[in-house]
DNA sequence: GCAAGGTC
């Protein structure tokens, strides 16, 4: 019989996709490594392959990683600048060894290897490297590969007989992308960690590392510092209406809004008063709704942990790690907000009916009952699929007592209520708004009643109040306001970011990958460029949380820098903060050492600046032209090459910038905890855009 | 001693 390998991205794709292949017969075999066992079975590929008996194994990610020869490795020669042209060289590492060897062994014996990776960039890649060990030991080896997106058993059926080839493209995208980074990543730590520790003082301790996500990482966070310390509050005046009828007070808001010119309000307002008389131009009742979550993505899953459940973002990850490799939850590291059609998502809903948790105000077991009685409804689509992976989604039921700590707990519970939240129902209200002309001004007042909680009920991560019922108004009718009076208030700046904003911008400017984005913000704390600081004295969350009569847009992206608040906001009061979670927020601020970085580069006035986002966006829309056939690794490779190495070389040149910026005369000290050295700098030059 | 990307 033919005999062919099978080799999956990760142990529990091999094991599944075994399962789903054998229908459950097959047996299995120990490698070297822990973690990954060979399946062993017969299966029929269909033509040419017919009945084969296969082997399934699996790697645990790359194979391989990218690396200077032995004669690069010294810091002090040659200089950093060589690494830009010097020889990289593709090696199993020695943790690796055992999977690769295993691919080789069992190649021997195969016509042909299937490669069951991710059906995405890396995963290509992984492809490649898989391709290489079989290659090693079978050089005749035929290749294909299996395209599927779920693990679902039909699914994964149809993906078998329709396989296909490896997209070299893609596999020579990623390869370009790892010497790129290698050569860039070493050649300005080494250069930066050498000149800036010949400075003295606390700096000749530090790593001082460049690489092209952390550094627009700590951009971000530089930037939003600056925004903070150079906003000027504004004054602006605005017109207050109030009515009391049937014991409720009613707030009218001017359709102006504000204005910065206080006479002008004045004008406006005497004008108001001139005509004494309001009258009721519309009122007008309609539903309203607030719409349930979508399936959740690992960003949105780190951006929900670090605003409920005070864990940071990586703290979050490694959770959830754990709790999918215990078969509770899918795959965490997914960027997919849309379910497949075809996954069965009631029996899932239906496992969770037997909660009964009983020291939370609520557990979820009779909301999830209700659901399977026939309130479920079909999750909204996302407009996000990475071909790869589910939303994260719960896999088993599981009680308390099947956690070890209390943040597996927290997270358990929020990927549940979350799934739950999806497979409910939006929430749904009345929504009145009474317009009256006071003068030549309009005001408005808006009420909502809530009607059904619907998703709320399960999902305490957002909250929906609604306002008093508003009193009745009649069109055409007129009435002398009970006040009416000129307020007074100040733009107040944004706040500085929390590890939410900062993932939000990662996302939007494709910085890091959802695998990755966490260890970057935790690299740029360990490099010292940033620190974090309790919030005070700010509403924690920004989200508007009043009704939502529109969509929400489908997540993801919200373009531009600076994000929600970089504009003055500000309506005389901060209150209305959402969540309730507002305690114990941590922010993010920059060091005097990751100001001096982004100060420093900035200064230098090169076309390309390393701190900023658009860097790594070229080198995605780049790799995007390799993947495409417009452009090619080589090409890729001059050019970023050539640019980078003429960045180190006008860096070299005027280093003094650097060097001034970062003199221990201004970054004093460092000791621990970091001074966050908020005056230590030359007077601060305006970035606001 | 350097990067970013997978994964346990």
């Amino acid at each position: 019989m033919t005999r062919i390998l099978c080799v999956a991205e990760k142990p529990s794709i091999s094991k599944a996709v075994a399962t789903h292949l054998s229908g459950g017969q097959f047996r299995t075999s120990p490698t070297r490594n822990t973690y990954i066992k060979n399946y062993e079975f017969d299966f029929n590929f269909g033509p040419p392959w017919g009945s084969c008996s296969v082997t399934m194994t699996a790697v645990s990610g790359h194979l391989t990683h990218a690396e200077f020869p032995p004669e690069f490795s010294k810091w002090d020669w040659p200089p950093p600048d060589r690494l830009f042209h010097a020889p990289v060289l593709t090696k199993v590492a020695d943790q690796s060894k055992d999977i690769a060897k295993n691919i080789e062994d069992k190649a021997k014996y195969a016509r042909a290897l299937f490669i069951w990776t991710d059906c995405d960039r890396e995963g290509e890649h992984i492809g490649g490297e898989i391709r290489d060990a079989a290659l090693k030991g079978n050089p005749r080896i035929e290749i294909k590969r299996a395209r599927f997106s779920n693990v679902e058993r039909s699914h994964i059926l149809t993906a078998a007989q329709r396989l296909v080839d490896l997209d070299d493209k893609q596999v020579d995208a990623v390869s370009a992308r790892t010497e790129l980074d290698l050569r860039i990543g070493a050649a300005f730590t080494r250069f930066l960690t050498k000149t800036l520790r010949n400075l003295g003082g606390p700096l000749s301790e530090l790593i001082i590392s460049y690489g092209s996500c952390q550094f627009p990482t700590l951009g971000f966070v530089v930037d939003r510092y600056f925004r903070v310390k150079n906003f000027v509050p504004e004054t602006f005046w605005a017109i207050k209406v109030v009515h009391e009828r049937e014991g409720i007070k009613v707030n009218f808001n001017w359709s102006r809004h504000r204005l910065f010119d206080r006479m002008s309000v004045i004008i406006l307002y005497e004008r108001c008063l001139e005509a004494k008389k309001a009258k009721v131009a519309s009122s007008r009742e309609k539903p309203t709704k607030k719409w349930k979550p979508l399936p959740l993505t690992t960003v949105e899953f780190q951006k929900m942990a670090t605003r409920f459940l005070r864990m940071t973002g990586q703290e979050a990850m490694t959770v959830a790690e754990k709790l999918y490799n215990g078969g509770f939850i899918s795959y965490p590291r997914t960027e997919t907000d849309r379910f497949d059609k075809a996954m069965n998502l009631r029996a899932l809903v239906q496992k969770q009916t037997q909660d009964n948790r009983q020291d939370h105000p609520w557990g979820w077991g009779e909301f999830a009952q209700s659901l399977d009685d026939g309130a479920f409804q079909q999750p909204r689509q996302g407009r996000h699929d990475d071909k790869a992976h589910p939303p994260i989604h719960p896999i088993i039921y599981a009680a308390k007592s099947a956690f070890s700590n209390d943040n597996e707990k927290k997270v358990y519970e929020l990927v549940v209520r979350r799934f739950l939240a999806c497979c409910s129902e939006d929430a749904k209200g009345v929504a009145t708004d009474i317009e009256i002309l006071y003068g030549d001004e309009t005001f408005v007042a808006h009420g909502v009643i809530v009607l059904e909680r619907n998703f709320l009920d399960v999902y305490p991560y957002e909250k929906w109040t609604g306002t008093a019922m508003l009193p009745k108004f009649t069109v055409g009718e007129q009435f002398e306001p009970t006040e009416a009076m000129i307020a007074e208030g100040k733009t107040s700046p944004p706040g500085y970011l929390t590890e939410a904003d900062l993932i939000a911008l990662m996302d939007a400017n494709g910085i890091g990958t959802d695998a990755t984005m966490a260890q970057h913000i935790e690299k740029i704390q360990e490099r010292q460029y940033v620190t974090t600081v309790e919030r005070s004295g700010r509403a924690a969350d920004q989200d508007a949380d009043d009704d939502a009569g529109d969509p929400p847009p489908a997540r993801g992206g919200r373009g531009g820098r600076g994000g929600r608040g970089s504009r003055g906001r500000g309506r005389g009061g901060r209150g209305g903060g959402s969540g309730g979670q507002g305690g114990g927020v941590k922010e993010f601020i920059p060091t005097s050492l990751g100001v001096a970085l982004i100060e420093g580069f900035d200064r230098m006035h090169f076309d390309t600046s390393l701190g900023k986002p658009f860097l790594r966006k070229e080198m995605e829309l780049q790799m995007r032209a390799i993947c495409e056939g417009t452009s090619s690794k080589r090409e890729f490779l001059e050019q970023n090459v050539a640019k980078f190495r003429n960045v180190y070389d006008q860096s070299n040149h005027e280093i003094h910038i650097l060097k001034a910026v970062s003199c221990p005369k201004y970054v004093s000290t460092i000791p621990n905890p970091l001074p966050l050295c908020l005056f230590l700098f030359p007077p601060p030059i305006d970035r606001s855009l």
